[in-house]
DNA sequence: TTGAAAGCGTTACCAA
DNA sequence: TTGGTAACGCTTTCAA
């Protein structure tokens, strides 16, 4: 292994000072052409390659960003995950990844245990803490942009799915198909998200003049069993309803395979409509009816928002806003 | 904002010198009660934080390791990618990620440029440079562990999945379900496990002396086009094999898409069988034959050597061996 | 265009 | 048990 080279070992090598070598890799042109070339030369002679870390602590910038999902095993975050560092890698940025389990404490430890960490910004997608935390936390640090939620503070970005306008399509979709009772699989109640889509479907709900008991909308996580016992909940106290808006996919194949094993057909006898428009909704059996969601444009956009935040960490940028599309399948 | 809160002003706080802060914040045990006490009053006060990259600067280590895959959203890694995160948390590691698209230039790039990331560790999943290159950046380089790859080098782990034993698991069960004539979709070429797999297969087909050509092994991008277009191909070349062998499960379920679309009934006139079992492997319909790997178990595990590693850099580990079982659903 | 000196925030080493 | 001083490897500031 032997000891780093440093900037130090290249001055040596090259005839001049640190400072010299230092501009040289940095690309500053306060240099002439023939030292630039020598010390070119024995940077790559040495294989000096520059201490990020070193760097870091000298510029105060560590060219690191945080990114915090609840589950990267949720297979809406992969393709956001993707966004992300390839927008991040454009701009030579390294990418630290964070599970929040959806728990709102957890993700208090990780947002506190990054402010010693060297990260210059963070990307907090699925947050579960609530406005106030956000917000104090959002003063005490560096840029930030959030996913589905309104924080109206400089430093702050935000990124927002149009969950509202996704939920009124899925259930005018449903309506159309003529069903009239409607039932909601609402996900995980601290979520911004959640609060969003369960916002579109009462107003559609209402709009139609539809009955709607509070009954019909049942919270549960964002899995597969999460919506599989979402839709038996309902079955059995709701056997009226014969379809249902689902959070997300995940829930709502859940719920596809409750039905099928409780011996409905679908879309026959029962009609499910997800939300995100994850890659498989189109390789089960039934297609999976769906809101679109482009995520990998969530990721890509949310951190070219964040980068221009850390080139300018008290601007208010505007509201990153990414559309929805309804996808008919064979499920409704 | 405000400027950084330091250790030299918990220092003057708490009336002692920087080093006994240090020591305080670092539970060594040489400091009387009182004074540490008195420090992490101070610490409180003050909403002290160390810098980690200070830190990392002073005891050239940065709890950071670098994971590097192929892509985030293929669903094989997100799992694995979770097993790590879990198994670096529990030790206070940060987890970079970085995917390298199957390509071996951007790999080099990645690896090139770790050497002046602040990593301590490098986890290399799906790697696709050739032996030569992965010793002589192990050689020059810190601790590393590698999947499915035999490198036998001090400070080199090694992560194994039985891809053997499964692809001959995979065959048989196709033979014994009465198949003659069996394909193999091969995937990336330069992938370890796919030699691995396709060794497997060569060898149960030969062992039961069954007729194998070498274009009935075809290579292809893991994904779900790669299957259906190697499916596809093997159907107009080769119309007389009944079975495939899939290198992972995405690629198989471009596969039975094939035959489904091409009119084929599966598994009635066509079988599948793939790789990894992936969550929606139990979903699809039919549901996915496969090969099961842990792959949560396959990242933790990676991970948990690399940790060692880090203690002890110049150790030989014992190769981490992963075993695979088959799963059997409706696809063969 | 170049160089010297002073940080950046921490830990390591040695002396008190 | 404590504190002083010197790293760690780089950039910034200022002077030449």
């Amino acid at each position: 292994m032997g000891r780093r080279v440093t900037i130090e070992d290249v001055a040596r090598a090259a005839g001049v000072s640190r400072q010299t070598v230092s501009r040289a890799i940095n690309n500053k042109r306060e240099i002439s052409p023939i030292t630039l070339e020598r010390v070119m030369n024995a940077v790559q002679q040495l294989g000096y390659r520059p201490s990020w870390v070193a760097r870091g602590l000298a510029t105060q910038r560590t060219h690191t960003i945080g990114l915090v999902v609840p589950d990267i095993t949720n297979p809406f975050f992969p393709e956001v995950a993707r966004g992300v560092q390839d927008a991040a890698r454009a701009a030579e940025y390294n990418v630290f990844l964070y599970n929040t389990d959806e728990s709102a404490e957890r993700e208090h430890q990780i947002l506190y245990s990054l402010a010693s960490q060297p990260v210059d910004g963070i990307l907090l997608f699925g947050s579960r803490i609530d406005d106030s935390d956000l917000t104090t936390f959002a003063e005490s640090y560096r840029p930030l942009v959030v996913l589905n939620r309104r924080i109206g503070h400089p430093g702050v970005g935000m990124v927002l799915v149009d969950n509202y306008a996704g939920a009124r399509l899925a259930v005018e979709h449903l309506i159309n198909r003529g069903h009239r009772h409607i039932g909601m699989l609402a996900g995980p109640l601290a979520s911004p998200s959640s609060i969003q889509r369960v916002g579109g479907f009462r107003a559609a709900i209402e709009q139609h003049q539809l009955p709607l008991q509070d009954s019909c909308i049942v919270p549960g996580p964002p899995t597969l069993d999460g919506g599989r016992e979402g839709a038996e909940q309902l079955l059995y106290h709701h056997p009226e309803i014969t379809a249902l808006f689902a959070y997300n996919d995940v829930m709502a194949l859940g719920a596809v395979q409750a039905y099928i094993e409780s011996g409905y057909r679908v879309p026959d006898e029962r009609a499910v409509v997800g939300f995100d428009d994850i890659w498989i909704a189109e390789l089960v059996h039934p297609g999976l009816t769906t809101i679109r969601v482009n995520k990998y444009e969530v990721g890509y956009r949310a951190a070219q928002c964040l980068l221009a935040l850390m080139e300018d960490p008290m601007q208010c940028p505007p509201a990153v806003e990414i559309g929805v599309e309804l996808i008919i399948r064979e499920s409704t």
